[in-house]
DNA sequence: GTCTATACAATGATAGAC
DNA sequence: GTCTATCATTGTATAGAC
């Protein structure tokens, strides 16, 4: 489910026909390296070698190395407004389908590590880390978006109330966001769908103790 | 209040006496240099034209690039160790701690906003990005570790019930981290400290709206 | 302690043959 | 389309004079 290959699998067959092997192993190989050294210690010579080529064969496809970087980050953007205008969940409560739009967002974030810790270092990376013809930001900006809408709906409907709509909108996506931190700062720290999962719950229901109880109650 | 320089002021008078103000202006220059640039990207040459000074300085005394920024993340680590290690609120309800404690680590991140970035870009870059005499992900776990004994304690107090330890920590120190992020995205971006407190009283109070009205309820 | 001058190893990118 | 060979530039670090 969820399934999104932000990378090669959503070829444009408009633009450019000649999908050719080596140019998606280009590719490939570049989200490996960028991933593994950042966009600025990456060096030519070490993609093409991984690609099996080399050197003026990326440049033959790519014309320098922020080409190969810009066209890699086109994708993963267009690739995220696509899944952003899917359908959601008609129907159910809102809060249910925040839950289901921070699964859904942070299954794909699984699937596609690398691209997202890529954008990460780039992110919190400095300014001249990586060329500026992708921004970063866009990325958090669209996913606000989409949330502070969803926020916006429960309050209309009466689901939520109390607080400011960009309060609401800042705890889920600071749990979401930390969420992910956990998931790439390594295996043994991340606290899984589940983990997520429950942290939307108690900042829906809060921490005060009045709802459910949903493992263990240490009221020891 | 909070008032905690991470760089100079908090000079050992035990170990070097010789405080040389060429050293003080290029531990300054690294700070400002990394912080621009990364630690990778920055040159020796950028850190010493800034302290008017030339190469064979630096490695007088700090023997590397490499070990300017080793004696920078040693007095950062300390300071935050020191930090923790003070009294907080004592006397005052669990909650309140919690809130006067991340608005504390708040208030020095902000008064250090450049070795912050420093350590988040860092943090979230590539592995060889800088040297492993530092591990950025220390802070986090002595974040984290204080963090969890608050929680501990209100939970044994009865103060905080129905979720589990690990949970609750989870969405404050997602709260906290998201703000500082907002931070180090551009002042345009920042919920300041007052944002940071209203998330902090929503995951504490929660979001089903049974408890107060902070400034505008929009209930349209 | 601080300088000038330089050694030495990478880098991104290109020219031109095939 | 893909190769070999190479250029100009820039990086860390050091030698040796003062």
């Amino acid at each position: 489910m969820a399934k999104a290959n932000l990378t090669g699998s959503a070829r444009s067959p408009r633009s450019q026909p000649e999908e050719s092997a080596v140019r998606r192993r280009l590719l490939e190989s570049a989200i490996d390296i960028f991933n593994q050294r950042g966009y600025a210690a990456s060096t030519v010579r070490e993609i093409v070698e991984a690609s099996g080529v080399t050197k003026p064969v990326l440049y033959y496809y790519f014309g320098s190395k922020e080409g190969i970087y810009k066209e890699i980050m086109t994708q993963v953007l267009e690739s995220f407004r696509q899944f952003l205008a899917g359908p959601g969940l008609p129907g159910a409560s809102v809060r249910a389908r925040i839950q289901d739009f921070c699964e859904k967002i942070y299954a794909m974030a699984r699937e596609n590590l690398k691209v997202v810790r890529l954008i990460h270092a780039i992110f919190f990376g400095p300014p001249q880390g990586a060329p500026p013809c992708f921004r970063p930001e866009m990325l958090h900006d669209l996913f606000h978006e989409a949330l502070m809408k969803l926020v916006r709906e429960g309050v209309r409907s009466g689901e939520f109330k109390g607080w400011r709509e960009d309060t609401m909108a800042h705890a889920i996506q600071g749990a979401f966001n930390f969420t992910l931190d956990l998931e790439l700062a390594g295996p043994g720290r991340s606290i899984g769908r589940e983990g997520l999962s429950s942290v939307l719950d108690l900042i829906f229901d809060g921490m005060k103790g009045h709802a459910k109880v949903p493992k263990k109650a240490k009221t020891a």
